[in-house]
DNA sequence: GCTAATGTCTACCGATTAGATAGAGTTAAG
DNA sequence: CTTAACTCTATCTAATCGGTAGACATTAGC
């Protein structure tokens, strides 16, 4: 399961994104039902990475520092939660050896989720903000729609 | 990150598959380098579950109650660590709604998640403790030679 | 230069979970 | 009836999650 504050993370991005201009951290909270204190801090993580940029001051606010089209999925969700890989032997950004195993080639497990995490790289470092926009823009298209109704 | 709890879950099928026989916890948690206490738990987890089958007293131990072809990683991983679906609102075991996303028909990045989540399915509900046999039989691991096993 | 509105930073907090450990109880073989 | 195994329940400690709180810094406009 991603986290709480990834989903916040992705979901203010988009409506950056969607915006076009720049957006006080305010609003986008109340757009998204976002907790504004707790989108503050993420805020300020996409920042210190890069991603998003900040005016102080009456008239402040956020705006994205990247076009949508480069931000991936990937990217937000290692700086949020951390490694994608399902072990940490398997992780390209914070790699370790597991303690309890006593080689790598020869792990049973490592190759199974080894795939694991190539097939979600796949999707996640491929799709962007900008490929979500578009989505939500499309709204109904009659994708996977019959999985399961709605039921509210 | 699936939980060092999983991990010790499959290792020690995997060890009772290749054992083919009945094996004391103790001598599970030795080969396998698992905490001997906290690998009861996980055993009795999964006897209730139907995976494993015990017999108490002198010359107890553990042994598969299904073949090791029938055991899914994701069938394991479920037990131990809950739902395989990154989103709450994509799982099939236990489905929640997102409580801060308005409709999930136009949820931006339940899209995303839901390819992230089928693909990760295709994957762990695939692949067996069998096939972990098989690929540890590829790496020849210096372990003590007298472990010969059926070639299938 | 004052004020109001905005972002920045650091600390804290309650609940839950991860990863065990402890120990008393039950069963079965010899 | 002793010994060696599994069974059950109760902890324990540290970390993490999801969020609050509040002091501080910056800027626009009067």
């Amino acid at each position: 399961m991603i986290s709480q504050k990834a989903k916040y993370a992705l979901r203010a991005l988009v409506a950056l994104a969607k915006e076009g201009d720049s957006l006080m951290i305010g609003e986008i909270a109340a757009r998204k039902n976002i907790p504004r204190k707790f989108l503050e801090q993420i805020l300020l993580e996409m920042k210190r990475h890069g991603i998003v940029h900040s005016r102080r001051g009456k008239l402040g606010g956020y705006s994205l520092l990247m076009p949508p089209e480069k931000i991936t999925y990937g990217q937000v969700l290692r700086i949020i939660d951390g490694p994608i890989a399902p072990l940490p032997c398997l992780s390209r950004i914070a790699y370790r050896r597991c303690a309890d195993c006593k080689t790598e080639e020869t792990c049973e497990i490592r190759r199974v989720f080894a795939r694991v995490a190539e097939s979600a790289r796949e999707v996640l470092d491929r799709t962007t903000i900008a490929d979500s926009l578009d989505s939500s823009l499309l709204g109904d298209e009659a994708e996977d729609a019959g999985h399961e109704m709605a039921r509210l």
